[in-house]
RNA sequence: GCGGUCGUGGCGAAGUGGUUAACGCAUCGGAUUGUGGUUCCGACACUCGGGGGUUCGAUUCCCCUCGUCCGCCCCA
């Protein structure tokens, strides 16, 4: 019986999870920087909670998400998405009643979506995103788009664009929706029959279509834009005032339509445009979802966030040819040469540790010269020879690898001997 | 969910209906006894994703299945 990993799923091995690691540490940072705490929320919830807030006749909820009963009969739902976790215990934790509001929290770990596995496209992927609950501020709106552009810029991409649209709140939304329907109703047979479901649905998302992009009644569509209300309006210029003002450059794409049902107002997407990225080039996705904390029976409290995917920004940087730089995995091999020294090899080897040098030795009965090989191949800078002359002398060998130099050690003072050397 | 592609040792990769399945890398051992990154020699796939069928005989032909990668839809 040969078992493999779940498909849609991957396994993270050591000459890559380095790579995540650093990617983590930036995210870190960059949070601290802009004072984002962390929050974790567990990794499955009752099913209501994405039917409810995510929508009903979103692709996410409709044919995506890892739903199981437990064994108390109760609908569970493995997140496919971070947000409305984070809402959700921004309600029961009753944030809103914290003296530092907004309250702005970031989280990091896997999502699930069953999903056919493509490039960038995963079963189970690594999300890392921010919520800024609690504020209506333009400029709020800027900062959670500057962080995530913050987090490409660090890990060194350049060929990314950010694409902005606001979809306006309820009372435009409704507007909008309305001449939509006008608009196709007419010719509805002529579009696909995800459209045709749309219409009734959720008209906007037919000008997301991509087979029917062709038909000229996409071109004559009534416009988001056009029906923004003078509130909505305002604020969305305030949004770009602030994003101008801090130098970010963005693109209007008044089809950007995010597949969510909790979005309004501000929406954006950050894409690489890579050459040779795959066909999937979305790497982070928010918007603002006022009204989503009261969907779920708390108060209202405005909030904007946004989800990027680790996978996605590691996948950009292969495309731009971008990498961290590793370092040497080691200061100190331990050569041993027989039984004896073997074991004084070991206890020498738990001193380098304890003292905090990173060291390590062989465990596979290897001759000298393999020994020798793998000093070299995990970069070590210095070598510890021990063999029978060493153990009777209470003396080691110890070599500098860049140079190949080598000297006698006593015993006493080899740790101290070795901090010198590593400085 | 739909379409295409591929599946040979740890990795990369040839190959043919028929006795011993190239090669490269890596690994291990050796080239005067205890010293690396070069060189040379040697070792390393009862087996070609799994199951079934055709055949005297299949890794190579057919069917099914699992999986991969890529694309569509949609997203992160």
């Amino acid at each position: 019986m040969n078992f493999k990993v779940p498909r849609g799923t991957q396994d993270i091995l050591p000459s890559e999870s380095w790579k995540w690691q650093k990617v983590e540490s930036i995210i870190r940072e960059i949070c601290v920087n802009y004072r984002y705490k962390e929050i974790r929320t567990p990794i499955f919830e009752q099913t209501e909670l994405f039917q409810r807030t995510v929508g009903d006749t979103t692709d996410i909820v409709t044919k995506e998400m890892y739903t199981f009963m437990d064994r108390g009969n109760r609908s569970m739902t493995l997140r496919p998405e971070g947000t409305a976790p984070v809402v959700r215990s921004f309600v029961e934790n009753k944030m809103f009643g914290y003296p530092d509001q907004p309250v702005k929290l970031y989280y990091q770990g896997p999502m699930f979506r069953y999903e056919r596995q493509q490039a960038g496209r995963y079963r189970q992927f690594v999300q890392f995103g921010v919520e800024a609950i609690g504020s209506a501020d333009p400029a709020i709106d800027a900062e959670v788009i500057a962080l995530a552009m913050d987090v490409y810029k660090r890990a060194g991409l350049t060929d990314v664009k950010l694409v902005l649209n606001s979809l306006g709140d309820r009372e435009s939304r409704n507007a909008h929706r309305d001449a939509l329907v006008a608009h196709f109703t007419s010719h509805i047979e002529e579009f696909c029959s995800d459209c045709q479901s749309r219409l009734e649905k959720k008209p906007l998302r037919i000008l997301d279509c991509k087979v029917d992009r062709e038909n000229p009644l996409m071109e004559t569509a009534p416009s988001l834009a056009d029906f923004l209300n003078e509130q909505s309006a305002a604020y969305f210029e305030q949004v770009k005032g602030y994003l101008d003002d801090v130098g970010i450059a963005y693109e209007l794409d008044p089809n950007l339509v995010r597949g969510l049902d909790y979005y309004n107002h501000t929406a954006f997407e950050i894409m690489s445009t890579a050459a040779g990225f795959g066909a999937i080039t979305t790497l982070c996705g928010g918007g603002r979802y006022n009204g989503l904390a009261e969907e779920i029976g708390g108060p209202s409290a405005p909030g904007i966030g946004f989800g990027m995917s680790i996978e996605r920004l590691l996948l950009a940087m292969e495309a731009e040819g971008k990498s961290f730089t590793q370092e040497a995995e080691l200061d100190v091999y331990i050569v041993t040469l027989e039984e004896s020294a073997h074991r004084k090899g070991f206890k020498l080897l738990n001193e380098l540790r304890s003292a905090g040098i990173r060291a390590d030795m062989d465990y596979m009965d290897r001759k000298m010269k393999a020994q020798m090989k793998s000093a070299d191949r995990y970069n070590a800078k210095a070598v510890i020879v021990i063999g029978e002359d060493e153990v009777e002398g209470n003396v080691v060998q110890l070599k500098n690898m860049a140079d190949g130099s080598q000297e006698k050690i006593e015993d006493a003072v080899i740790v101290e001997k070795i901090k010198e050397q590593l400085k």
